[in-house]
DNA sequence: ATACCGACCTGTCAGC
DNA sequence: TGCTGACAGGTCGGTA
């Protein structure tokens, strides 16, 4: 579900309303498919600490946690010796896969099926985890998290030709590779490559230096523009607050098979490429 | 190493 | 009304 813009968008929103916030307390539910930390372990690194901040990497975000002052002071009372559990610092790094949710409810309000966790906020407040599919997945680190590949807003046009050089894979396949670029997902890959002028079967390693110029500027520019408008609301993405993104009715090709393409009318296609739907206008994209 | 393909899950919607 | 199949924003592991 959520690619790059809505994270960022969750994730701006989270930030927002809980940063400086404490975790008081955490439940989690029976089903134990969207945990990638034991159970226990995600409890106890959350509990207590102090929210610093909530960013993105990638489709992942991140909640920089820190130890809340009164265990520092009670530790630092206690032993000196111990000094490393003084900075308490941890991530709790939250994917959601294709239907998580991660958003702040009032403490009264009901709690929806397919909820997973939550977290009572010392302000009051619950940071509830609600995913119906399961493809969520939560964890927590004691180090840095790095999730690997590029960001799409920050990569240079000499790295992006680069990670697409020698690769016969088609040029959807490579953007839906989060080891490459990490956040496009099969929404903005089909929505630059149409602003790209680029067919998603195209063969990455034959894209000319002009295209890949192209490519990198739209993908760019989609994104952008998808983070404006708050993400796309297909079927039940909302962010933190519980409301919808309004880029889907700016999509030019996903979603509008058979429709007509709004630069010259040809109605647009759909084929599966790596096992998604992918869609295209035969006419504008070479 | 690289690249498809099904599997992981639940929910919704179109068609019969 | 209800059944069946296709499909859904993502990723992983097995297989060629």
């Amino acid at each position: 579900m959520p690619e790059l813009p809505e994270v960022e968008t969750v994730a701006r929103g989270l930030h927002k309303r809980v940063a400086g916030d404490t975790i008081h307390s955490v439940w989690i539910g029976e089903k134990l498919q969207p945990l990638k930390s034991p159970a226990a372990q995600i409890v106890s690194t959350l509990e207590g600490k102090r929210i610093a901040r909530v960013h993105r990497a990638g489709k992942h975000i991140i909640v920089d946690l820190e130890g809340s002052s009164a265990t520092r002071k009670k530790i630092s009372r206690s032993r000196a010796g111990k000094r490393r559990m003084e900075d308490g610092k941890a991530q709790w790094i939250v994917h959601l896969g294709m239907t998580g949710q991660l958003m702040v409810s009032k403490p009264g309000s009901e709690v929806v099926r397919h909820t997973h966790l939550i977290a009572q906020l010392a302000s009051g407040r619950e940071l509830r985890f609600v995913d119906p599919r399961m493809f969520g997945k939560l964890s927590v680190h004691l180090d840095e998290f790095d999730p690997g590949g590029i960001e799409p807003l920050e990569v240079t046009e000499d790295q992006f030709r680069a990670l697409f050089r020698g690769r016969k894979t088609p040029i959807k396949s490579a953007l839906l590779n989060q080891k490459l670029l990490r956040g496009v997902g099969n929404i903005y890959a089909d929505e630059s490559l149409h602003r790209a002028g680029i067919r998603p079967r195209r063969q990455a390693a034959t894209l000319s230096r002009e295209q890949l110029h192209k490519l990198h500027e739209m993908v760019r520019k989609v994104l952008l523009e998808a983070i404006q408008a708050g993400g796309s609301s297909i079927s039940d993405y909302v962010n933190a607050d519980g409301e919808e993104g309004m880029f889907q009715i700016q999509h030019r090709v996903y979603g509008r098979e058979g429709e007509p393409c709004l630069r010259c009318r040809t109605p647009i296609r759909r084929v599966v490429i790596a096992g998604r739907s992918s869609h295209y206008c035969p006419q504008c994209q070479k």
